[in-house]
DNA sequence: CTAAGTCTAGACGCGAGGTCTAAACAACGT
DNA sequence: ACGTTGTTTAGACCTCGCGTCTAGACTTAG
């Protein structure tokens, strides 16, 4: 694969929301052509195959997710913190890239079959929260018995809250959302001992 | 689509491995002869296409799935127990139909655009945890606010704490993996002593 | 024994992925 | 101006796999 810059790395972006309609393995190269207008043997030019085109658009995706998440996993806070900003990046990437997030999931068994990606999700967000989850035994703010169980029970809440939000078309709102999500996350669905009294 | 029975209805299921290791576009028709048996022809016969074979496989997996958690919904107990009942048993299929499971998860995508199965992945699983969802809140066992919201996210966390399990080889222990994500979802990774706190 | 339905073999058309050749075009140093 | 190198494009081509079709074999019922 050559590397990809100027007018046709501009252009493929136009192709995400192609593959978030018809997937993976329906969508035809002639569709990735219309929707950008880079001609057919161009794309060959550069991609061997019509797999890697996806593989380009969505490591650009995961890798700013990653650096991110890197960031606010480093932070001097106490872990329950640094998680509930975790989950407000990785619903703000939802947001922010409907389309990518989109293919990402619908075709998750597709994607884990190319080993970078399969890697690359995994490092992007359960790996981080395991190890928030960790942290926070350690400094006290979150406790827990089974992280890695944890971790992908997180990891599915949030994703299929945001994959939810998208394939119905509501509109995803971070803040909210999160606010929602780490409530849950950390206090479960229990009454309130005073809302019970009353 | 003819009615299947017999020889064939009983061969079909040996397909399942193939779905789940290759996923729906990457198996190829004669895959399914192989592990199955039934000539080529034959499978024309009774399906139309290769999707329809996927799809008869998933629906008979959704309509049992069905069942039994129509009949836990059912149940005279406090909306929290019928939850935790509904928890186990959707992880009891991923300890019965790995293959199967793995398939409806990964190619969710693929699925979702198959207009039969998109209902029933939904109607299996969403919908009854909505229900219950409200009714916790009328008889004072759960406590929440946006119902649709934690219904996607208790789903996504079962989901994904099963499928990880089946993608990473280990075995699903339903009882054991049931309890700790009810625990999770009643009571949050907040600890302890501050919950009693508060 | 006929008739209807079930099952199977083998050949076919076709669409889509990916390869190849060759030509047009741009940028560059000499 | 000129060759050189790399980029971009058109169009023909091969291959593979899905789904169709014809026709025949086998099974069961009336």
């Amino acid at each position: 694969m050559r590397e990809v810059t100027g007018s046709v790395a501009a252009a493929l972006p136009k192709a995400a929301a192609v593959f978030a309609a018809r997937g993976l393995d329906g969508t035809r190269m002639e569709d990735i052509v219309d929707a950008t207008g880079v001609p057919r043997p161009t794309l060959y030019y550069y991609f061997s195959s019509k797999e890697e085109i996806l593989a380009w658009l969505l490591r650009s995706l995961l890798s700013d997710l990653a650096v991110d998440v890197a960031y606010i996993v480093g932070r001097d806070e106490p872990a329950r913190d640094r998680l509930g900003a975790i989950i407000a990046a990785y619903l703000q990437l939802f947001a922010d890239h409907r389309d990518l997030c989109a293919v990402l999931l619908t075709d998750l068994g597709r994607i884990t079959r190319i080993p970078v990606l399969a890697d690359a999700t995994w490092a992007a967000f359960h790996e981080p929260v395991r190890k928030l989850l960790d942290d926070g035994e350690h400094d006290g703010s979150l406790c827990g018995t089974d992280d890695d169980l944890t971790a992908s029970a997180i990891y599915g809440a949030v994703t299929m809250v945001g994959l939810h939000h998208i394939l119905t078309g509501k509109p995803v709102d971070p803040p909210a959302m999160s606010q929602r999500l780490d409530h849950l996350i950390l206090h479960g669905l229990t009454p309130a001992p005073e809302r019970t009294i009353r």
